[in-house]
DNA sequence: ATCCACTTTAGAATTGTTCTAATTTACTTG
DNA sequence: CAAGTAAATTAGAACAATTCTAAAGTGGAT
């Protein structure tokens, strides 16, 4: 898949997107944004993304993935899934879900938020307020 | 807390320890023993560790502040939480339990199991075994 | 078309962690 | 308790993920 596949209106799409966003519309965003945007959901790393854009026949430096993600993070298009010490996730599910990690294979799935249901919490330490809950379920291949 | 200031007894309980747990009984292993297991539960990385060796008058290397927290790990007396990708934190508290993640602060506190009720959990992929449910609850100061 | 702020870049720097090769130490056996 | 050996410790190098820096390039408003 060539960026220059892109057609008028997934560039006018996407560039909204990151207009939305408040971000410039550049090349390297549009076509990053395409590798994230452009199908259902997914979980990169910094690597694998790195990885892609060069297959697409895009050239970007490992400063701009990192920009980029980071970027894309904090505008809400990312969320980052911390599982591994070894590297950072991003998923491009921004609503509230859960996960699988399969440690063997490095590789994250998406649980759905109706299929974890948490009954009893604990109480909030006083002066803190919750930001988030994550429930990460660790499998390993039978 | 002076390493030298280590009883006897002391010295026979976590020289037990590491015993039962496969593992020679030496004079920084002691040490750190001695911190990690000598009050209630806590939560160190490798730095925060490292230094307390050092202010008790301990001077060990990082490599041997990592090796022994791997082997800690391995062995069981410690368990591993992943929260920030900055650094791993060690878990003296090896039961089954779960965490909040304060970010500001870079600390973790325990919730105990019975305070996080999970009733309705995800079908595991096939081919996969649940290997553990990590439940992180994240906070910021108010 | 010009300009200025924002982007991108290559490469260096930083940080947490692991590795390496040499030295030291704990335990076994004579 | 001396000697031998396997394991532990060490300093420092190596590594990998990420961030920083300073310079060159680009988008879009005027």
């Amino acid at each position: 898949m060539k960026f220059d596949a892109l057609t008028p209106e997934q560039i006018d799409r996407l560039s909204g997107k990151l207009r939305a966003a408040g971000l410039r519309s550049t090349r390297p965003r549009l076509a990053l944004a395409h590798l994230l945007f452009g199908a259902g959901n997914r979980h990169v790393t910094a690597e694998t993304l790195h990885e892609e854009a060069r297959n697409a026949g895009l050239s970007v430096s490992q400063a701009t993935i990192y920009n980029t993600l980071n970027q894309f993070l904090s505008a809400g298009l990312l969320s980052e899934v911390i599982v591994d010490h070894a590297r950072s996730y991003f998923d491009t599910n921004v609503t509230e879900h859960h996960h699988f990690f399969i440690e063997d294979e490095a590789r994250l799935i998406d649980i759905p938020l109706d299929e974890v249901v948490l009954s009893t919490l604990p109480d909030t330490p006083s002066g803190y307020d919750p930001t988030g809950v994550d429930v990460v379920i660790r499998l390993e291949r039978r």
